[in-house]
Formats: C-alpha cells, sequence, structure tokens
DNA sequence: TTTCACTATGAATCTTCCG
DNA sequence: GCGGAAGATTCATAGTGAA
C-alpha cells in the first residue's frame, strides 16, 4: 500500500484492484493513504467509485479544564489542534462541507457510516439530512469499559452513537447482510445497540514513550462489525479521517479495498506499517454467507416438472386446514379459482398475500414437508450443473 | 388538578403549593394540565419558575406505505396529523420556537431532557445547542421489547435517545442524585444506557374499543428515573407534550409538582383521570429502584469479536465427532453450508435444533473448553449491562 | 391450579423483478 | 418510469381460553 502526499500516496504492495475499474483513465487507486487536507483529497478521487464510507470526524470536544482521576492523576484528554473549531458554525461549515464532497464519490447503493458523541452527532446528523443522505440506523456503541464520570455530576458516558445512512431516500440496493448479522446473533435480529469493548491493550498502537499514539483509535470489533454488516468482499471502502488505519487493517482482513485520507503524516506512517503487517483471512472464511434474496428464482412449474409434485396431488396448509390441487402448468387450483401457490394461498387464508413456498406442504410418508424444501434441492441440482 | 383551555386549566385537588413562589402575583398554578397551544401556553407562564422539563416532542416520523408484518397483520403506524411536517425547516422552526419559550421558563439551574428517535434526534440536538443550551448526556433508552424490522432491511431501531441538558453551559448547580442513582445500581455508577421495556399490558391507556389510547405513551419506568435522578421532591416538572400524562403521572407518585400542555382535549382529560387516580408514595419511599434483570443476551459475534474464539479456528462436539470453522460474522461454517453455532450443530448431528452454546468446545492447551465459558466470561465483564 | 397453544401488538422513515 | 406479480419477512410480552 502506499501514502501520497498533496498528492502523493503509498500503496499496500499485493492487492488486486477494485472490481471493473482498473481499466479507466481516472481509476480509483485503491489500498492507499493520502496525506493531505480531506476535502482536496476526496475531490481528488473519481465520482462514484466507492461502495461504502466510514467516517469518525473530530468531535469538537470544547474541553475547558484539565480532569484529573480520583487518585489525583491525570486524564490524557483530547486536546489536538485538529479538534478545536472556532463555532458551532464553524464545525458546521466544515462538517457539511466533508459530507457533500463525500457523496459525490459514493456509489448509487453506497451507505455512509459516522461516528460520534454527544458533542458533535446532532450537527453531523442534521447536516447529513440537510445533504440530501436518508438515515437508516443509528447504532449505538455501548462501551463495555468506560471512562468514569470523575466528578459525580453527569451519567457514564458509556456509548458513542454512529448513524448508518443510504446516499437517498430512493437508494433501496445498499447491502445489508441481514442472515449473516443474524446468524452470528443466536438466530435473532441484530439490534441497533452494540457492546463491544474500548480499543486497549495490544491493539492500541504505542508510541516510542509506551503512550497511545492516537487519542481516539477505535476497536478493530467495531469496525469489522460495520464493514461485515454493510459491504462485501473485493468493495472499496473510503475513510476521509483515517488516523493510524483501523478501517484500512479491518479492510484488509476482511478482504475489502480500502482508501484513507489523513493529514498527519506521522498517523498515516503509522496506519502504513499497521496494515503492512495485517495478514488477510482465508477467503472461504470471508465468502458472503447465503443471502436468501440472492438465491436463484425457481418457478413452482420446474417442482412439478422435476417430479417432487405431481399433478393433481392434493397441498395442505401446515395446519391441515387448508388445501389445493396441483395443475401440471405449475398453478394450483382452489374451488374453481387457479392462481400461482401466493395468490391461492392467500385466498385461502382470506389475506392480501401471502408466501406459498413456506404455506403448503406435500404429504409425505404421513408427515407434512414444507414445498420450499423441495425448492432447495432444485437450487442444489442447478448449482451441480 | 385541573385542565385548562386557551387558558383554562384543572388543578389537582388535595396539592400543595410550590416552593416559595405561591406568595407571586403572577405564582404558577401547579398540578395543572393547560389545554391549547404549545408555546402559546409555555409563554403564559411566569419566566424563571420551573425546575425541571421533560419533553416529548413529535418525531417526524416522514412514514409514507403502510407496513405489515410477516403474518400480514397490519402495524398501527403514527400517522396523527400533529406528526406531519412540511419539511425539514418546518419542523426546526417549532422545534427552535418551543425551546426558547421553555428556556425562559426554566429557573437558573433547571435542566432540560428531551427524547427522540433518529427521524428528530439530531434536529432536536442542533436546535439546543443552538439556542444556548448546554448539553450534559445523551442517554439510550434500550429497549427490551422493541418491534423488529419486518423486511430485514435494517437493524432492529431497539433504542430511542434522550437528551439531558443545563440550561447554559455556566448552570453548574443542576440537581443530579448521583449516589442514590449509584446505590441503585450495584454501587455502580448509572451510565448512559438504560433498559427499560415499553409500555404495555396493564400501564398502558386504552380506549373504549379496547386499542391504545395514544400512539406514543412512554413507559412510567423511564420517567422515574428521568425525575430521580435530576429533581427533588416538590420541585416543579412542566410537559410541553403532555399526551395522557404519564410526566404527571409520575410526578405526582413521587411528589414532585407538574405543569403539563396538552392541545387535544381528550387526551388532556385522559391524563386528568389517570392522575387523579395516582396514589403518591411515603416521602420514605420515594428512591431509585434498581431494576435487576435476567442474564443479558450475548451473540456468539462478541465471543469472536472478544478473542476468546479466533475467526478461522475450528470447533469441535464434545465427542470430537464433529467440527466446524469460526467466521469472522460469528457464523459457523461446514461443509460449504454457512449458519448460527444452534443451525450448524443441528445440521451436524442430523436433528432439528441444538444449543451450540453447550454443543461447540474449542481446543485449548490440548483438552476441550465449551464456548459457553467463554459466554460466562463475557458476561462478566458487561457488568452493569 | 398449572400448562400450553394460539393470538395480538409496539414511535417503523421496512422489496425486487420484469415487462 | 410505471404497474403488477413474485416472494421475503418478526421479537418480546400480554392476554385468552382450552386442556
Amino acid at each position: 500500500m502506499g501514502i501520497s502526499h498533496p498528492t502523493k500516496s503509498i500503496a499496500v504492495p499485493g492487492r488486486v484492484a477494485p472490481r471493473g475499474r482498473a481499466d479507466l483513465a481516472d481509476a480509483l487507486a485503491v489500498d492507499t493513504i493520502h496525506v493531505g487536507d480531506c476535502i482536496a483529497a476526496i475531490e481528488s478521487l473519481p465520482a462514484e467509485s466507492v461502495d461504502l464510507v466510514f467516517a469518525d470526524p473530530p468531535y469538537n470536544l470544547q474541553l475547558e479544564n484539565a480532569l484529573t482521576r480520583p487518585d489525583q492523576s491525570l486524564v490524557d484528554a483530547v486536546d489536538d489542534d485538529w479538534d478545536k473549531f472556532a463555532s458551532f458554525d464553524a464545525y458546521d461549515a466544515f462538517t457539511r462541507a466533508w459530507l457533500k464532497a463525500v457523496r459525490r464519490v459514493m456509489k448509487k447503493n453506497a451507505t455512509l457510516w459516522v461516528i460520534g458523541s454527544y458533542h458533535n452527532v446532532f450537527r453531523v446528523g442534521s447536516a447529513l439530512q440537510d445533504e440530501g443522505y436518508w438515515v437508516l440506523n443509528d447504532i449505538v456503541w455501548r462501551k463495555a469499559n468506560p471512562m468514569p464520570n470523575f466528578r459525580g455530576k453527569r451519567f457514564t458516558n458509556a456509548h458513542e452513537t454512529l448513524i448508518w445512512a443510504a446516499k437517498g431516500a430512493d437508494a433501496k440496493g445498499y447491502t445489508f447482510h441481514y442472515d449473516a448479522l443474524k446468524g452470528g446473533n443466536d438466530d435473532l435480529q441484530m439490534r441497533s445497540d452494540w457492546f463491544i469493548p474500548l480499543c486497549t491493550g495490544g491493539e492500541r498502537l504505542k508510541d516510542a514513550n509506551g503512550d497511545k499514539l492516537h487519542p481516539t483509535q477505535k476497536p478493530e470489533a467495531l469496525l469489522a462489525r460495520v464493514l461485515l454488516s454493510s459491504s462485501n468482499p473485493g468493495d472499496v471502502v473510503l475513510d476521509p479521517f483515517f488516523g493510524t488505519g483501523t478501517t484500512g487493517a479491518v479492510a484488509k482482513k476482511l478482504g475489502r479495498h480500502f482508501v484513507g485520507i489523513e493529514r498527519d503524516p506521522g498517523y498515516a506512517a503509522a496506519a502504513k506499517a499497521r496494515i503492512d503487517a495485517v495478514e488477510p483471512l482465508s477467503p472461504d472464511a470471508i465468502a458472503p454467507a447465503p443471502d436468501k434474496r440472492a438465491e436463484p428464482r425457481v418457478p413452482f412449474l420446474s417442482i412439478v416438472e422435476s417430479g417432487f409434485v405431481r399433478p393433481g396431488e392434493r397441498l395442505i396448509c401446515g395446519r391441515r386446514r387448508h388445501e389445493a390441487v396441483v395443475r401440471p402448468d405449475g398453478t394450483l387450483s382452489l374451488g374453481g379459482i387457479v392462481g400461482s401457490i401466493h395468490k391461492i394461498g392467500a385466498l385461502a387464508q382470506g389475506l392480501p398475500a401471502c408466501n406459498g413456498w413456506t404455506f403448503w406442504h406435500a404429504e409425505r410418508e404421513r408427515s407434512l414437508v414444507v414445498i420450499d424444501q423441495f425448492r432447495a434441492q432444485v437450487r442444489a441440482t442447478m448449482g451441480a450443473a
């Protein structure tokens, strides 16, 4: 990979080009860190070229005084110049500028993640709504080990907020690995509150003195959940506030490409070294989990033609309350009405709609077999062919 | 108590006057519901007269189509006129107007609570910062039983956000019952993420048909934690969007005074009847109650994220007859099939179901460790969850 | 009385393909 | 772009009534 100063870049070796764009004159150079101004760097990228954006912008913390713990040790606060803004207006102008620039380089169905705290997240959320983004979720990162409130004047600030947004309200084709997330969560839908520890220990980058290298390094587990939920292997992930490269490290590990932008050369160099040391997971470990929506369509007629169901046979609902007759053209008949497995299922129940695949069953050796199982068998033979 | 139409009010009998103001000519009439326009009613109140504000404004949900559950039943959505705004600008103007009016009637050290969802909370948060309020915390209400995402297109929207703000950055003398909250929370600081069930069952007000009377009635447990943390007995609590009077009911129960504003006479009448029926707690009983929960659910993904199990590692059953590969998204892979620890455990054994937590083991120093043990260790770190 | 089966419902910005 | 059809999709609680 590489680093670019305005506009110089360093590329990580041994990485492949992004899908289908390498031949373009203005092709996006991936697995690269751009060193320089965030907005100028974004504007140098091709339009509609990235699949996902993760942004961890300055929080504008507005800290006034030093803070000590009850044992009088000093809390190492975020007091960097990059986190200081003259006013809310200045912060808002900065926010709108980078959000606007980022939106231009997002593909039609790309999505954006932004992380923030109560200091800045309301400004960011309002700005992105104003810019035309469409909020899909706000996600709460519940910290396993937050810093306590040493003065006892407020609730322990134990979470940060991520906003997940599409490019617009009409962009319905965004990536979301619903089934994989559910499978990794005890077969329950993944909720909007995530419980993840802070980035500490060996994962936290240190300088020569053993002090933390970056004040707000995010845990890789957080980025992994973001990338696994809303991107595919081979996708390009843009991080306009790259810092020490957590997004890049996780992207490489999970088989995604990244484009990082970082204005501090020291952070960029640390990120490069960190990412170079990352070993990607094996392809079969990161292959997308099966997605029911991606399965090939199988007409019910194919089930009949394959002999799994005979023309003239009766199909029965799971509770044996309704039945219909299979016709040789792959429709069902019920009381003289003929229609698709879905239409007749809906008719039988008096409902506006019905998934016939899971509603109808066939009698096999005195027990009921759902016809969706026959579809799975037909699909298995399609894959083999 | 009483209800006032512009400006008529109903007062609850048997209530005491607020501390130290009953002798003023423009004294605040407490334990009263004002029926009428929110902003006009706030402007009719004396300046610097309330100790706490709780506001549950319209969320501006922007729902377009009907939504059905997988069983085809219709979701009873919030489609009331009061939640419809022409644009973000219209919503922002409304928000700034009530925030400005409310700030005038707040005492110097009063604080404000506002609840919202991602649809509106960024607008509200930005507006209150712009009006000079100083954010103290954002609080996440984690819902025990949220409505699922029926289309599988997003994360379950399982929380709402509350913003807690002081009148200004210099108002340091606000009420916060740090020790009471800590004592009611296993002697740990109360965190910014609260786990509370929805308002259902007997607590939910119903109309003559048995349908919910108000679409967005909040749970009393949520209001109780708000009032217990940031107000004192005898304080005056203003709620400019009173609805069916949850704030009033909890205030009366906890020995606080309330001022409610509600533009719908039907809601106001229901609120009055509800509050009249409330029996105040004895003074010694007014203390925060811990809500002990059952064991928190831990997704297998968290075990992977915590490093107890590595992506790519093999899990083995207790008799070493079956094995599967761990994927980074918290699913398992066996012979090309990907699914949850439970699904793959069942598949390996040819059974309809399986408890993956007790079935799968990891090899550690040549002996097998059941993955349920890792779950116990993760739970131990969750502490206050 | 207890248990079980079945139904109802909650602040929700909730589809995709083909002709 | 539009209309119609295919077809994918739910978790925690409460309540009711039968066994």
